[in-house]
DNA sequence: TGTTGCCCTGACGTCCGCGTCAAGGCGTAC
DNA sequence: GTACGCCTTGACGCGGACGTCAGGGCAACA
């Protein structure tokens, strides 16, 4: 398939496979026309690839799960370097949760005190208000 | 004071500072020389800038509690539009803090799933491996 | 023959909060 | 005189993941 198609099964863009391409994630090859040719195992590696940017990784922290693919195995995320991301991102995700619960409770404590009856406090247990 | 002094006090840069008066945030005077002059008053706005750009508040938003502190109020908060904005900041915060936790919970589980020991589950009561 | 539709490369634009460099002015100290 | 230190404006750079435009090619269909 061509990359119209490819973009619009991983429901992305032609820009977005050839940034990707640009760099070294998801090279294509080449029909006689110069026109990039994928197959279904680039529509695996992409979505692959989209579903741990949704998660809010970085481009070049999905390149493991995307090499492991490669190479044969069934999941992204059986290779040890995937794993070291993954506990690398829970690091981040911990002190980054922290942070903004931090945050939360201070703006919650300063609603307060200019006399919002609305707000309430206690932090992660009263999200809605 | 001059804007080195201002920014020193302030534990800022003097470019930080030119490029706030260029969001029209903190606009100073000028001396017979066209140097930039500050008073204490601009230390305090530019006090309350900083604590809220240290919370993740963009430059914009920290825009109705520079201007309520200008309007002679004792402290930023103590105007609606800045009670509105803190509103705002904690329906985000929630929203984004969930999100996280729900990738949290994902990694967690998939680095379950790849077989490693260390991992716990159960989300924000477990955060150290 | 022309129009449509897909593809190509290259390059500049976006957002945000500045960092950094260039080129120059003014005042004080040595 | 000249070196230093502080100030000025203007403008380009950065990072990340693309969006968007310019200019052109090739194929199929009417």
């Amino acid at each position: 398939m061509r990359i119209g198609e490819l973009a619009e099964r991983a429901g992305t863009t032609t820009r977005t496979l050839r940034y990707y391409e640009s760099r070294g994630l998801l090279p294509a090859r080449r029909d006689p026309h110069g026109h990039r040719t994928y197959d279904e195992a680039d529509l695996r590696l992409l979505r692959q690839i989209r579903t741990l940017q949704d998660f809010g990784f970085e481009l070049e922290e999905t390149r493991p799960f995307v090499e492991c693919l490669r190479a044969g195995h069934p999941e992204g995320d059986a290779c040890p370097a995937s794993l070291a991301v993954y506990r690398r991102k829970l690091d981040e995700l911990d002190a980054l949760i922290g942070e903004l619960q931090a945050v939360r409770a201070q703006i919650g404590v300063r609603l307060a005190l200019a006399g919002d009856p609305l707000c309430e406090m206690g932090g992660e247990r009263s999200w809605k208000r």
